[in-house]
DNA sequence: TAGTGGTCTAGACCACGAC
DNA sequence: TCGTGGTCTAGACCACTAC
């Protein structure tokens, strides 16, 4: 039997050190005890807090590092990652204009209300029948033209107010600055699709004009669905880039 | 300054040992001295042989297998990755079902000619001027129904008997077992479009009915651009997934 | 049983940033 | 100058595979 650091609530099969290191890492920031911006402590303060050698540390904060959780700094330090607003939305964001340059990106707000979850929202936000989502409906501009007819939903219950704030453009720093709320993976699926009546009003092209379809869900660190976003996209300045390995 | 271990072919910047490693076994798979399938001498034989510990050889080997280069199995051994037919379609075919669940691909081939590189295919290729093309056209069937209409061009210095060869289903596991060449990761762009004439020949859309349009550049091991494809999807039935982390 | 990769430890030195 | 993360080594033990 391999070494736990927690026999009362070991998991039935036993898992590497490094492993529970890091699970125990990650919880700590989901639970705030650690927040965005935060030095950590050093590698062998905390291989001395969690009992264990200081490589055991460094692998499990390297694995970390690797999912963008944290952010290290040879001769700085570790810190939790902080979602700065231009990082984030590029780090989502995968539009470029033509020849590859990341663009100028902006929004304008059509609306954001409450309302009861629909049976989509509840299937991709894995939401209990009756629940309360507030939806966010807006254009953004890409290079200063209407582009992109976004819509969005999100769980009323992990975002209480949002309702009555102002939307700022990347709304992933606000989910994790006022809401406590870090988006850490998204799964994404595209498609083509024609513009409809909607998308004629919101960002002025033909009716049936091709448009980039993206559904997305954003997944938080602690592995809910906390966003239901489907960006509407007209592809004929900028392209949806993806690099596979 | 730090150790290296070609001292004559050393870098302007020393990089970490490990790295060199890395670099000096990605060599051996690109001229050829590791083939796919083949199996890795030991870590402790590899370490003796670049006179290095054995944990820099894991590291290198860990970064490799990280890349997809090498497999490794408890037990067994390190081995080149070789491209499987399976496996290597669906690591960089992207399209799923409604459901999630991956599609039955099939292909039928329209066309297989070689001629002189368009403008196009020069920058994306980074061919000289003059260069020589193999072109591939060909309808690629999901779950049994026409779906995709794709234009693969590659350069015919490199796969030079291509045109006369029967063309699988599975173009990248005869790059690497005919001629030589891995593909190690692509770059892709997509947009909307509408449908045009050849397409509405090739798998039957409507005119103008919106396709999903994936642009992809396929880079070898060595880094060099060798195939650029067109695949123009009807998406009614499939979505591109894409995970973001 | 022998040989492989996977984990874990302990300790050394280096590169970098803050002071 | 000190503390941080980054690299490198050496050695121990474990888990798995093949024979």
């Amino acid at each position: 039997m391999r070494r736990q650091l927690n026999p009362s609530e070991a998991p039935p099969t036993s898992r590497p050190l490094y492993v529970q290191v890091k699970e125990l890492m990650t919880r700590r920031i989901i639970d705030g005890a650690w927040t965005p911006g935060m030095a950590l402590p050093s590698e062998f303060t905390l291989a001395e807090q969690f009992g264990v050698s200081q490589g055991t540390v460094r692998k499990a904060l390297d694995a970390l590092s690797g999912e963008n959780i944290v952010v290290r700094f040879q001769g700085r330090g570790t810190f939790v990652a902080a979602h700065d607003p231009h990082d984030t939305l590029f780090h989502f964001f995968h539009l470029v204009g033509t020849d590859g340059a990341r663009p100028r990106v902006e929004s304008r707000l059509l609306s954001c209300r409450r309302g009861k979850a629909n049976r989509e929202e509840l299937r991709n936000l894995g939401l209990p029948a009756g629940a309360t989502v507030i939806r966010i409906r807006r254009v953004r501009l890409l290079d200063g033209a209407d582009a992109i007819h976004e819509l969005i939903s999100v769980p009323a219950e992990l975002f209480d107010d949002l309702d009555r704030q102002t939307i700022p453009n990347e709304l992933y720093s606000l989910y994790q600055a006022r809401y406590g709320v870090t988006v850490s993976r998204a799964i994404e699926h595209l498609r083509a699709v024609g513009a409809d009546a909607e998308d004629v009003k919101a960002i002025g092209v033909d009716m049936q004009a091709p448009l980039l379809e993206i559904d997305r869900r954003a997944i938080s660190l602690d592995g809910r669905a906390i966003e239901w976003r489907l960006s509407r996209c007209d592809t004929r300045l900028h392209r949806y880039q993806s690099e596979v390995v």
